[in-house]
DNA sequence: GGAGGGAATTTGAACGATCAAATCCCGCGT
DNA sequence: ACGCGGGATTTGATCGTTCAAATTCCCTCC
């Protein structure tokens, strides 16, 4: 392959300069329309491209923003995750921005990569996702003047009226609230399986169920398991065998939701299981669940990064009402 | 947050040139020992870190892959695609690579949008997924001179005896192998679930079934159906209404396999069923699975396009006997 | 016909790194 | 004491783009 054409060899083609050149890619409204015509022209018979580096480099701008790519860790969730990537992605090819990602096991892991990137200059700004109560990376970030917003709310710390960060996030206790609507069409006595309380997302959603619920003037029972489908199963089984009724469950994960339906079928039951993440799993065992829209997720991440229509990263102020979103999720009925 | 250092910088914190710097990172054995202690000091005061896009402009070489992040598509595949680009960023990251991703919905779009990586020198090569018969991939990214190589063979056109480009697949064959040979030992009457003719992989996978029954000297039907668990499922109850039977089945898909065993559910029978790609759902619903090892593809990969300890894209002939890998898989019991 | 002025275009410099060639340094042999 | 050799280090040039300042162009108006 031939070495790539330069703006100078599109600018001796066109009989023009260097700087007209970059003029018509860049400011094409102070070019005349006879040069503009012409250096297009000359563009497009050589196939011109900016040398991204180049640019980069004298741009002192990378536009380039770093996002982890999550280990695999099996179960069932993880694909609103992917979604999300992917939407970003897309969105941010939009702006010209291209994404870079890297693979981290631990936080701390990626808090080595992230600065790998960034004191290199290779990224813009970063997304972390799957944020925690004190997240080291938010502490560190900051300290190291990192612009980045997070996929997740900041549990605790800091607060919706007086943000220290970006951030969007899903309204969890909102698609719990549908679900659990939805279950109470079924009879008054809707459970909620959830998590092990101390997980904020976990907290939230089951927050919706009992405002629903209360709401309803109805109340359930409440079902515990960790994060996996056997777990979940066992949980449930044992549940059952002690007496555990319901008319529904409405469940803080697809995984959860497959280990309940997994014991009720084997235990010869059946009521309506509602989940959350809809999965491809939930979509190919056909029972409800509570979407998150990641693609709105990400739409909404790099307006706060961006601003409604920039192509560049704009280290904004963080300040109340305008540091961060909350998506509302839709429930999918099967 | 200041500006950040430079090797010029650095060099005047050791008192020696930007050279030295320079040497010290690239070839720190020309460099005095006690000059390269006094850099390396001063780097670490500083924090100094190289400029990726200045450096990359200088070697004209971006150091980054390509790799298309997959649309979401529902269903319940995909994962094994996403644990290959988990794992290709993470041994692309120990050589000193970064892996660029983009989106596309169709092979055009991909087309335009390594174009521009690649004519914008933003990308050293691209890795390609799902190749199908005369890939309009593998034609384009060949004439514009794109080192590539693909996760999937290049069913058809070219062969392992006389290939046009690098590739590394799984050996579907091999794994389905395994599969009847362990699904033999409920019975000699093993049934083959798998896609319409035409597919490489479905071909492919469908040939190891036949030559392991055929090994056994035994027989068994055949059922099809699209990859899609509703339609899996209609395709297995309308067979058992017909009078289907059979020992136990190997599922070209997982998607396939949880079809199957919804539809021996609901007319109450059991029989093993083994699925292909390991996905969540095979664990979450606790059936058997050929899995296709995506971290051994991604090893491949890299070792094919930059040798086996190389951190630069070289572009190696592709020559028969070093041009592809094939992977074998595992069946995980259940 | 020439001055004035704004728009269009060109030139010089810079971004930060590395290669290639030039220079420096030091010990050694004569 | 001087020159030589070879390793260590420095200087100059370059990668391709864009900013800032300088220059040229073209039209209007007196």
């Amino acid at each position: 392959m031939a070495k790539a054409p330069t703006v100078e060899d599109v600018a001796a083609l066109a009989g023009v300069s260097r700087q007209t050149v970059s003029n018509v890619l860049n400011t094409p409204d102070i070019v005349r329309e006879a040069t503009r015509e012409r250096v297009l022209r000359a563009i497009d018979e050589l196939g011109y491209r900016r040398h991204a580096a180049a640019r980069r480099l004298r741009l002192r701008r990378s536009s380039a923003i770093g996002i982890r790519l999550d280990p695999y860790v099996g179960g069932v969730s993880g694909v609103v995750l992917d979604r999300f990537v992917h939407a970003v992605t897309e969105r941010a090819s939009e702006r010209g921005m291209r994404m870079l990602v890297y693979a981290a096991r631990t936080p701390a892991e990626e808090l080595d990569r992230l600065s790998e990137l960034w004191e290199g200059s290779e990224i813009d700004a970063a997304i972390i996702t799957g944020t925690v109560r004190d997240d080291p990376r938010v502490r560190t970030l900051d300290a190291q003047g990192v612009p980045f917003i997070s996929f997740g709310r900041p549990w605790g710390e800091d607060d919706i009226a007086d943000p220290l960060h970006l951030w969007v996030d899903v309204d969890g206790a909102a698609g719990t609230r549908a679900a659990t609507a939805h279950a109470l069409s079924f009879g008054h006595r809707v459970a909620f399986f959830g998590w092990p309380s101390g997980s904020g997302t976990g907290d939230d959603r089951e927050r919706g169920w009992r405002e629903a619920m209360a709401d309803a003037g109805a109340d359930g029972p409440r079902l515990v398991a960790e994060e996996s489908v056997p777990t979940a199963r066992e949980a449930v089984t044992a549940a059952l065998a002690a007496g555990f009724d319901a008319d529904a469950i409405v469940c803080v994960s697809d995984s959860l939701a497959v280990g309940a339906l997994v014991a009720l079928s084997t235990a010869g039951r059946s009521i309506p299981v509602i989940g959350f993440d809809n999965t491809p799993t939930a979509e190919a065992l056909g029972f409800s669940s509570v979407e998150q829209r990641p693609e709105d997720v990400a739409t909404a991440i790099l307006e706060l990064l961006m601003g409604p229509t920039g192509d560049v990263v704009v280290p904004r102020q963080v300040r109340p009402g305008a540091a961060h979103a909350l998506i509302v999720p839709e429930l999918v009925v099967r």
